[in-house]
DNA sequence: GCCACACTATAGACCGCCTT
DNA sequence: AAGGCGGTCTATAGTGTGGC
């Protein structure tokens, strides 16, 4: 077993048998548990059957110890909210909450028939139908204490304890019946409400900074019929279709929605070079909150988010505010060098070269093609990050081992008027429709001719129990389009 | 069949070792 | 010296397995 498995495995046993104890009456300390906070005695806990509701991402079912956010292990009050002091020592917070406080009121749990409901809707695709962003854990307020060096751990906790109440409440206000009816119409591309997560809502002023115009098949034919490889104007008109149709968290999250709006065009090219760097190997709420840890922390020194602000932090402070992405450790030294160089190298402005742009620690080829469209909106290459990659060997469309190489190649055919566009349309469709894991083949429109996807074994199983389950009527039933 | 648990794959950039 | 390759970091989704 890898030793993150081995440690997800050991603190679930942990949290289980502390739940254990809790239910049985004990009087117990969990010094080594994450979040270092004693929890007291508590009558039995209905957290099993809560949890099997809905974890991450909407996710059915699970109360795998690696989906430690959908578990009620909490110390938070019935609202959420923090009840650890503010002034603690970090090393050891005692709370006197009852573990019936830390559970969340009654109205927000979903009984196990509608966790079951919930889970066939799920595993009939819905996270098409209700976007995964709806779903996901989103935490807000949170209120950065960097002085308490725990603030990492304290801050998981917190969230942790939103995230269960945010959930359920989505859920419980989520109408059930039309999604019922709408699978009766077999529309399974139904776009809701516009997905505007709550985290989004937390920071009204962030817009869409420098975003390129959205690229339309319609008015662009003649953009389409340029050479390329076999179908490849067939599968680009057909998942700008469905994009149309789907909410991807890239859409709501991605690095351009998280710049501040009535700051210096210098801040947001910064603010954008940062939530970049934090956003590889992270997913974009995550990154989101990150941003926002920052921005908060800041603000208490009546900074922005900005070169001098960064400046001003030691790189344990940056730790303590990004500690939920990948690689915190490490991004938050490269934030701090690379700041120090746009001072040093650059008039603390970020450079508008490629070249420049990639000397920065922890900026890659990618990061500099996505920083020139949307900071400088000059469109010199394509921003090909794995999803892009991926699926362009998918459909034959490159032959690259490496993201780097994709680009080289996809830049020799692929219209220049794409470039820009190709990065957000494929990103948000490996999002949702074709992740590298768990592809919706049944509900994805792209001719079965053009695409490797399906032959690919193992997958035949799932499209006969899609057609079994009669949900796989879309590419016939879809309006506009023919199989 | 359901559930809990274990395990694996994946992601972007960098680093260090090895080979050429 | 340059390039290739595999390991590293962390979090999470998906899948497999075994017990009830």
């Amino acid at each position: 077993m890898r030793r993150s498995a081995r440690v997800q495995a050991l603190e679930t046993i942990k949290r289980r048998k502390l739940s254990k104890l809790q239910a049985e009456g004990s009087h117990v300390t969990s010094h080594n548990t994450p979040d270092h906070v004693t929890q007291h005695p508590s009558p039995p806990t209905p957290a099993d059957n809560a949890t099997t509701v809905v974890g991450q991402n909407g996710q059915s079912g699970s109360s795998d110890g690696s989906h430690a956010q959908s578990t009620h292990v909490t110390t938070s009050g019935p609202n959420g909210h923090d009840p650890t002091p503010a002034g603690s020592n970090g090393h050891q917070v005692t709370t006197n909450l009852s573990a019936t406080d830390a559970l969340p009121p009654q109205q927000f749990r979903t009984t196990r028939a509608q966790a079951k409901l919930l889970s066939q809707q799920r595993n009939n695709f819905n996270a098409v139908l209700i976007p995964q962003t709806d779903l996901r854990p989103v935490n807000s307020h949170m209120t950065p204490k960097l002085d308490q060096f725990k603030f990492s751990q304290k801050a998981k906790v917190q969230s942790e304890s939103e995230n269960t109440v945010k959930i359920e409440d989505e859920l419980e206000s989520y109408d059930l019946s039309r999604d019922i009816k709408a699978e009766e119409k077999s529309a399974y591309f139904i776009k809701t409400e516009p997905v505007i997560p709550p985290l989004i809502s937390d920071i009204e002023e962030c817009h869409t900074f420098a975003a390129p115009q959205e690229f339309n098949v319609q008015d662009n034919p003649e953009v389409l019929s340029q050479p390329g490889p076999r179908g490849w104007s067939t599968i680009y008109a057909r998942v700008k279709k469905m994009r149309a149709l789907v909410n991807a968290p890239v859409d709501t999250m991605g690095c351009e929605r998280l710049v501040q709006d009535g700051v210096p065009a210098k801040v947001q090219r910064f603010q954008l070079l940062i939530s970049l760097m934090l956003s590889s190997q992270t997913k974009d709420e995550v990154t989101c909150q990150a941003v926002l840890n920052l921005r908060e922390f800041l603000k208490s020194r009546d900074l922005l988010l900005s070169v001098d602000g960064i400046l001003s932090m030691s790189v344990g402070e940056i730790d303590g505010c990004i500690s939920k992405v990948g690689f915190h450790n490490r991004k938050a030294d490269y934030i701090s060098r690379a700041t120090a160089l746009l001072v040093k190298d650059f008039g603390g402005d970020i450079p508008p070269t490629i070249a420049a742009m990639t000397s920065l620690p922890g900026v890659g080829p990618k990061m500099a093609h996505l920083l020139m469209h949307r900071a400088w909106g000059v469109n010199e290459g394509i921003g090909v990050d794995v999803h892009v990659h991926r699926l362009a060997n998918m459909w034959g469309w490159v032959k690259g081992k490496t993201p780097e190489e994709s680009r080289v190649q996809l830049e020799k055919w692929l219209p220049q008027e794409l470039w820009v566009d190709i990065n957000p349309t494929l990103v948000g469709f490996g999002q949702t429709v074709c992740p590298s894991k768990g592809k919706k083949c049944g509900v994805c429109i792209v001719d079965k001719g053009l695409c490797k996807a399906r032959l690919v074994k193992g997958l035949e199983w799932k499209e006969e129990k899609w057609m079994k389950e009669g949900y796989r009527k879309m590419m016939v039933e879809y309006e506009g389009v023919e199989q």
